[in-house]
DNA sequence: ATCAGGACCTGGCAGC
DNA sequence: TGCTGCCAGGTCCTGA
């Protein structure tokens, strides 16, 4: 399930496969990923004859930068790209083609049809969701232990569904809110205004820490991300909640929980991470 | 206005 | 063995 590092890392991988390539035509077999524009007949007509020119990264989004066009791109939990050979076998799991003009293709792959993309004239796509409402990434000048203070501030909701608030900060997805509720010691159903201004301090830290690790680490797999050259991360050899309930906290030796909060698996260490 | 929970999907696996 | 049914997850939408 890629957050921000594993889709830095497709971004990275994928932008030396595609850079400067013209799209010649594009076929969706699964519609209902094209959210917008609604008829998919436009997406195919907007994306005929545009060449990409960089790929860019919000929060969790790819965005393709084209001659006129910004296509924003969410992965999801098991999206995928690949450039292929015109010829090769096709994936059942394939649904959306785009062909370049040399030959070769990219393929978005995605067991679960969950993924979706926007198709925006270049210089809209930051004022229409999904892009609109973001908030900042934990590395971005914007963001800062204040800055988090005073949107903590401002609700009744526990900690970790505020983290996976995308609109507070951008990135965080399941696994790494996990890792850094453990990393700075606070459970994860804390309400968020109740957080010291010291704990909110080393939460801003490890925020930014665990990501940049993980980027450089190439993201981690768990299940089935790969980036788009076929590499896998290693980042998940150094989690250090997720995942590991039933085994010793690394800290302290407690057996490691696993609960449901806010309708997600949640992992955590109830010696280190008390619930006043 | 705020927030919780449902819908979207399918492969994998536990349990019968 | 073969079936059922639940779980995984991020985001938008709905309704309380």
């Amino acid at each position: 399930m890629p957050e921000l590092p594993e889709v830095e890392n497709v971004r990275r991988s994928l932008l030396q496969l595609v850079q400067g390539k013209t799209i010649q035509g594009v076929e969706a077999s699964w519609p209902k990923i094209i959210k917008q524009p609604l008829e998919v007949e436009q997406f195919y007509d907007a994306l005929r004859d545009q060449t990409i020119h960089d790929l860019q990264r919000k929060g969790k989004f790819l965005i393709f930068i084209l001659d006129d066009y910004a296509l924003v791109s969410h992965l999801r939990m098991e999206g995928h790209y690949s450039v292929n050979q015109n010829g090769d076998p096709a994936d059942k799991h394939t649904h959306v083609t785009f062909m370049f003009s040399d030959g070769t293709e990219l393929r978005y792959r995605d067991v679960r049809k969950f993924g979706t993309m926007h198709l925006f004239k270049k210089g809209e796509e930051d004022k229409e969701l999904p892009l609109a409402k973001l908030g900042p990434e934990p590395f971005s000048p914007s963001f800062s232990s204040e800055y988090l203070k005073v949107e903590f501030q401002k609700t009744e909701r526990i900690i970790k569904t505020v983290l996976l608030d995308q609109t507070i900060v951008a990135g965080l997805g399941n696994i790494y809110a996990d890792e850094v509720l453990y990393k700075a010691k606070i459970h994860p159903e804390r309400k968020a205004k109740t957080l010291t201004e010291k704990e909110i301090e080393k939460l801003s830290r490890e925020m930014a820490q665990t990501l940049e690790d993980s980027i450089v680490a190439g993201g981690s797999s768990v299940n089935t991300y790969m980036d788009s050259m076929g590499l896998s991360g290693t980042y998940q050899e150094r989690l250090k909640v997720y995942g590991r309930n039933g085994e010793a906290c690394l800290d302290c030796g407690t057996i490691l929980e696993k609960t449901k909060v806010a309708g997600r698996g949640t992992h955590f260490c109830p010696t280190c991470q008390k619930n006043p």
